[in-house]
DNA sequence: TCTGGGGTCCTAGGACCC
DNA sequence: TCTGGGGTCCTAGGACCC
C-alpha cells in the first residue's frame, strides 16, 4: 500500500514582484525587478528575459533594459504572507511553513467535508486569487518531496497532481537539480560521474551515493530519487536561530564604524528575540572578507540570555579577536547569529549560583567570565567573597 | 556572475566525562 | 601511570534553500 496523494505544497509565484505588480498596476505585464544591489525576486515577464534571482542589478538591466526596479517593502510581503497563511489555515489544521511565501498542507480525511485533495487545491487556489490578488501554484501528491516538485514543474499559476501511479514515471526523467537539497557543488559531483536524472540516481546502490555525496546527503538524496520520503507535515516547527547581516561594499571600515554597526544589528535582533519570548545561549559572529572568504566566531554562553547588552559584549570580544584578520584583508560583510533557542520560561534568573559553595566557585567565575568578560572575573570574585554582593555590571568597552 | 538577507542541516575535530 | 571506547558539547566551516 502506498497511500494517497494527500500532500499539498503550495507556493506564491514570484511572490515579491507579484505583491508589487498587485499593488501597482502600471507593473503589471511588465519586466519588474524587486532588489538593490542583487536580484531579491524578479516577475515572470523579467524571468522570460533571463533574468534570475541573486543576479546584480547591473547585470540584470543590461539583459532586460525596460526592467522597472523597485525596492523591497518587506512590511508589505509579510502582510501578504499572513493573509495567505490565513486561508491555509482555513483549509486544513495541518500546515507547515516552509518559508514567508509556501506551506505544506495535510488535507487527508477531509474528503467528505471538502472534497477530494484536488478540489481543496483549486478551492485554495481561487480563493488567494480572489481575497489576496496573488497567484499560486499548488503541487499534489503522496510525500512532501513530491508534493514540492509538482508545485515547481506546474509553475507559473498552475495545478498538478501526482498520483501514486505516475510517480516514477514523473519524477525519473527530470534532472537532478530538481531534487530538493541538490545545489550547484552536489550537482557537479553526481555530473561528474555520469548522473543526470533522478532516474539514473535511483539505478545506484545507496552506498555509492553516500560515498559520492555524504552520508546523509547521499542517503538522503537516494532515498527521494528512489520514491522514499516519510516526512509528516509538521504542524509545530522550532526555530533554531535567528540572525541579521549587513553587506559593507568596498569602502574600508574604522573599528569605531564596524563597532556602531555590529551594535545596530544587535540591538535589533536582541529585540526580536524577547519579542518572540526566547533566549539564545550561542551567539556567533559572521565575516566576510575583501577577498569574499567566509569565516564565523562563536561562543556559547553558560546561561541563556535576551538581553541586548549581554549579546553586544559577547559579540564586541568576537570582533575583537577577528580584528587581525580584518585589518589584513578587509571586511566586506558582518552579520550576527543567535542560536540555540530556548523558550523564556526555561531561562534560568540571573547568576542562579551559590556563591559560597566553595565547590562551585571556579565554575561561577566561568559562568561571569561568558557573560561578562574577563575583565569582570578578577571584580566578580572579590563581590563573591562579600556577604553583602551584588550582581556584577557590565564592564565599560573601548 | 563580482555577489542580499533570512534561514536549515551536516561534518569533523577537539575537549571533557564516565 | 598507562590506557579503551562511547557519548555529548563546542567550534568552525560548508552546502543548500527561498
Amino acid at each position: 500500500m502506498r497511500g494517497e496523494a494527500t500532500v499539498l505544497h503550495a507556493d506564491l509565484d514570484a511572490f515579491y514582484a507579484s505583491v508589487e505588480q498587485r499593488d501597482e498596476p502600471a507593473l503589471r505585464g511588465r519586466p519588474v525587478i524587486v532588489g538593490g544591489g542583487v536580484v531579491v525576486a524578479a516577475s515572470y515577464e523579467a524571468k522570460a528575459r533571463g533574468v534570475r534571482t541573486a543576479m546584480g542589478v547591473q547585470r540584470a538591466r543590461a539583459i532586460c533594459p525596460d526592467a522597472i526596479v523597485v525596492p523591497p517593502r518587506m512590511e508589505a510581503y509579510s502582510a501578504a504572507s499572513r493573509a495567505v497563511f490565513a486561508i491555509f489555515h482555513d483549509t486544513t489544521p495541518y500546515v507547515e511553513g516552509v518559508s514567508i511565501d509556501e506551506a505544506f498542507l495535510e488535507v487527508g480525511g477531509l474528503r467528505r467535508l471538502a472534497g477530494t485533495p484536488e478540489e481543496i487545491a483549486m478551492r485554495l487556489r481561487e480563493r488567494v486569487r480572489a481575497e489576496v490578488g496573488l497567484p499560486i501554484s499548488v503541487g499534489v501528491a503522496r510525500t512532501k518531496f513530491l508534493a514540492k516538485v509538482a508545485s515547481a514543474v506546474s509553475k507559473p499559476d498552475g495545478l498538478l497532481v501526482v498520483g501514486p501511479d505516475r510517480e516514477e514515471a514523473f519524477l525519473h526523467p527530470l534532472p537532478v537539480e530538481r531534487l530538493w537539497g541538490v545545489g550547484a557543488v552536489t550537482a557537479e559531483k553526481l555530473h561528474g560521474n555520469g548522473v543526470y536524472t533522478v532516474g539514473q540516481l535511483a539505478e545506484l546502490e545507496a552506498a555509492t551515493a553516500e560515498r559520492w555525496l555524504g552520508k546523509a546527503a547521499g542517503a538522503h538524496l537516494h532515498a527521494l530519487a528512489r520514491l522514499r520520503d516519510p516526512r509528516p507535515v509538521e504542524t509545530t516547527k522550532r526555530h533554531g536561530s535567528i540572525g541579521s547581516q549587513r553587506a559593507l561594499g568596498n569602502r574600508s571600515y574604522t573599528e569605531g564604524e564596524l563597532g556602531l554597526i555590529l551594535t545596530q544589528i544587535v540591538d535589533g535582533l536582541a529585540k526580536r528575540l524577547r519579542d518572540r519570548g526566547s533566549s539564545c545561549a550561542t551567539v556567533v559572529l559572521r565575516l566576510r572578507y575583501g577577498d569574499f572568504t567566509k569565516a564565523t566566531r562563536s561562543r556559547t554562553l553558560a546561561t541563556p540570555t535576551d538581553r541586548t547588552e549581554v549579546v553586544l559584549g559577547v559579540a564586541q570580544r568576537l570582533l575583537a579577536a577577528a580584528g587581525p584578520d580584518i585589518s589584513d584583508r578587509g571586511v566586506t560583510l558582518i552579520g550576527v547569529s543567535l542560536a540555540q533557542l530556548t523558550s523564556a520560561a526555561t531561562v534560568q534568573p540571573e547568576l542562579p549560583i551559590d556563591w559560597h559553595d566553595g565547590a562551585r566557585i571556579d565554575t561561577a567565575l566561568d559562568a561571569v567570565r561568558d557573560r561578562f568578560g574577563s575583565a569582570a572575573v578578577t571584580r566578580a570574585a572579590l563581590i563573591g567573597r562579600d556577604p553583602g554582593w551584588s550582581a556584577p555590571r557590565l564592564p565599560e568597552h573601548g
